[in-house]
DNA sequence: GGATGTTTATTAGTGTACAAACGAATATGC
DNA sequence: GCATATTCGTTTGTACACTAATAAACATCC
């Protein structure tokens, strides 16, 4: 049987990464991309932490997840402070801005993924899912 | 129920990406990105096609096809031509070289895709590809 | 306490990925 | 046949994503 890049798992990874996308931005309001999203969202579940163990929990390696920072920070949605304890570390955590559009980041989360897994069943989102991780 | 971001499609899509990247390039050995992969493949499938028309069919937007193009024509994979019949069209087609590779290509990439599904078994495959179409 | 090694953050370079704007060439409608 | 619309390619700007190199701070071992 021939071989065909449309049968590859890496290309239709991709096309589905683009799709997701897509409908992150067709709701964004806030003006996130999806690594900012998933950034933002990480540390209101963890509080504050260093910018280097934020992007170990965000899989972003310490160069993207300085640019993220960056710009999260200017759009005033973090604060950044010295570790008092450590020099070497720049502590992350939530502006009061930052803390007031959590609620409503969840609901857009959760908004985007409803619509991205829409042409699933709810039976086989769960099955995908489990799968998909199982993938990482 | 608490909202998580370790739950989110958009995410996992994300870390599934990364580790597919991670296993292309450990078993790339010809230079390839998995972009350029795909898109040296597209050409081999179709002869040859203008560059606009290869960007739809990789799904890949004007800006980049154009940068994947000037590299795989850098690195001696394609050659590029005018159209006799439309002088707006670049015409892209596989080199001397870039044929010679092609079965090694489809080689590498069905060994990726094996290595990227390793963790599901073979009817978990069929069932997960069918799905993650329909997620494009 | 001093050499050694690790962690943290920054910077530079390369490669996707998309939006927007532009000019040239082609197609369409009337 | 001519105005209008569409297509094709390029460029600019922004945002990931990774590698590699660097420097400062911290930890450990002896």
């Amino acid at each position: 049987m021939a071989y065909r890049l449309d049968e590859q798992i890496g290309y239709i990874l991709r096309l589905a990464n683009q799709r997701h996308a897509s409908v992150f931005n067709k709701h964004s309001d806030l003006g996130l991309t999806p690594t900012q999203f998933a950034a933002l969202v990480r540390i209101g579940e963890m509080g504050s932490c260093s910018q280097n163990l934020l992007g170990r929990r965000t899989a972003m390696d310490v160069a993207t997840i300085k640019g993220v920072v960056t710009r999260l920070k200017a759009k005033g949605f973090i604060q950044l402070s010295a570790d008092p304890g450590d020099k070497r570390r720049t502590v992350v955590s939530l502006s009061a801005q930052g803390q007031s559009v959590m609620d409503q980041l969840h609901d857009f989360g959760a908004r985007v993924t409803e619509e991205t897994l829409a042409p699933l069943s709810p039976d086989e989102r769960k099955v995908f899912l489990d799968m998909l991780k199982r993938l990482t």
